[in-house]
DNA sequence: CTGTTAGCGCCTTCAG
DNA sequence: CTGAAGGCGCTAACAG
């Protein structure tokens, strides 16, 4: 029903050539033609269909992006610097939640042809073995973003360093009964939880300090449910005095819970959080922070690249994670 | 580079025709030819070209969700249901943020096209009205979540409705210096805060209640910072004994900053929110929720409904909202 | 039942 | 500089 290329060739008198020429820019138009046909075009409002321009042309102008059960913030802003990005390159991008552990191969293989997008990008999501070798097949190019596999260019953190951050500002302000809780929600991804504790223990053995049994409070999303944990903890015989937690979001629930038995924030348990959600700075709450809108957008930017050949399709660029401190982790005993 | 259907069709001795109809699943296959066809298929690991079809039968298999700045875990939440059922339905999403004012009249214009999607979803964001008169132009149907608009099929809560409930909860714990706070974070969008305060005004003056000078804070959210907001109030010489905020996100940060000043929630402070987010419940918020998920859900289902004929093109749909009292909320002086 | 053919809308040679 | 024609991958209408 909207009008074609032919249509505007037509009306403007011309052969749709001279239109597809004046709508790519191309120099090879004299002014007087052009001119004509850009006012038919108006005219008529036509815009060239993207379908038909794609199955031309070989290739699609869009990203996708490939997140996993998209339940947290962290996901949505790296969401906002992939579209961001692709927006402004004039790409669309869509975006695919993996919600099946089965058969995520066969989805994402499906969505990352060139017949459905340009690139793709894989937030937080780990290709299976399988895939990663199949990329030379008939897959657009990828680029992983929170996450760091060979062969394909990534985006990630040292999630392990971030771990140790976190437990070493709680040992310098003197804390040595030091918790962790933590859950590994992504069932095809990289597990940083598993990371960040294991710098948790780096830090607490590196300092001397033991971590008593119980201390270490972790599981599948549905099956931790913080609250609990953190009652299990505060029901200890020795509770600890601070905790790290794997997420801000689960800081938060910590922070509740403690407060809700009357345990004050930071006076009698501190709190260290991970991502630096943007709530997490209107609730003082002390975190590692990981760029995540950047993660986002450079990665998209990365993705771009590749797709252009202007960069190096197996590139590793760690992000930096810097501690944040803020109201909820102080001295044991409170006053900072 | 990928096989093509003529490929599948000259590897398997027969026509395009019949690779085409065996793909559609056509019954004017014999069953020999099916299976050598689809043998065929499986060893070539061949899939059509989506491009290919679309431009054929006319139609793209892609639903375009247009979202507004998409900072808040609400859209994130609507944003999963429509994934969802999108997805069952084989369809891909177009996730596109509207983020400049000026002319996102003509971003949503471009988008909503027949060679880029089969249907839009506007979450939050409400068309202009040259758009919605446009509508009969070459636009692909629409649906509006959250949002209500005459002519087009919309999906909304009452919100005014539900301020008054928010509120109206208040009153009943013994609440009488009640505050509002919230912004109006959207620039294109249907101004709910606007209502959420109507009906907290509503409520007031229904009980007989005055609402003191300063009560209330309102601004666009890059102005009003909440937390400086609630020090404002809590700096009265008659200070509320219980705020409703415009959203969870915001009652998150008033509570806090009620905590920080060492005025306990809800003791001294009641705190309702409104959404209902997954972490309320974590925090013991109390607030209106309204069904996030869901209306995602169901407004991607009326869309599919539109496409295919099967639902007027003209159907309003009022979601619920309830109150969830949970623990942010008591009587003034705490206890119960 | 099945092969062939004509488009779908656009870009890209290839002659003029 | 510009018009005409071929082809992208697939579906649908048409002869067999």
């Amino acid at each position: 029903m909207p009008p074609t290329i032919a249509d505007v060739a037509h009306r403007a008198g011309v052969g749709v050539g001279t239109v597809s020429r004046v709508l790519n820019e191309s120099p090879l138009v004299s002014d007087r033609t052009r001119a004509r046909v850009q006012t038919v075009i108006k005219e008529m409002d036509y815009r060239p269909s993207s379908l038909g321009r794609s199955l031309s042309v070989g290739t699609t102008r869009v990203l996708a992006a490939v997140v996993q059960r998209m339940t947290t913030s962290s996901a949505l802003h790296r969401l906002r610097g992939i579209l961001d990005v692709a927006s402004a390159a004039g790409f669309d991008v869509i975006l695919h939640d993996v919600n099946d552990v089965d058969d995520y191969g066969v989805q994402v293989r499906d969505l990352l042809r060139p017949d459905r997008c340009a690139g793709g990008l894989l937030v937080s999501v780990k290709p299976d073995d399988e895939y990663v070798k199949a990329l030379a097949g008939d897959s657009v190019p990828v680029v992983i973003i929170d996450g760091r596999v060979d062969g394909l260019p990534s985006l990630y953190i040292d999630d392990e360093l971030g771990g140790k951050m976190a437990t070493e500002h709680l040992i310098e302000l003197g804390h040595e009964r030091i918790a962790f809780v933590g859950d590994w929600e992504d069932f095809i991804g990289f597990r940083p939880t598993e990371k960040r504790r294991s710098g948790y223990l780096e830090a607490m053995s590196a300092a001397g300090l033991s971590v008593s049994d119980g201390y270490i409070k972790t599981g599948l999303h549905e099956h931790l449910v913080t609250l609990d944990a953190t009652n299990d903890l505060l029901d200890l015989d020795v509770p600890p005095s601070a905790v790290v937690a794997s997420a801000d979001y689960h800081a938060m629930i910590v922070a509740q819970a403690a407060r809700a038995r009357g345990i004050r924030v930071p006076e009698d348990l501190s709190v260290v959080g991970f991502d630096d959600l943007e709530i997490a700075q209107h609730l003082g709450l002390s975190t590692v922070r990981q760029p995540l809108y950047e993660s986002g957008a450079r990665g998209a930017r990365m993705l771009l690249d590749v797709m252009e050949g202007s960069a190096s399709s197996s590139e590793h660029i760690e992000m930096p994670v810097e501690l944040v401190a803020r109201t909820s982790t102080s001295v044991p005993g409170g006053t900072s």
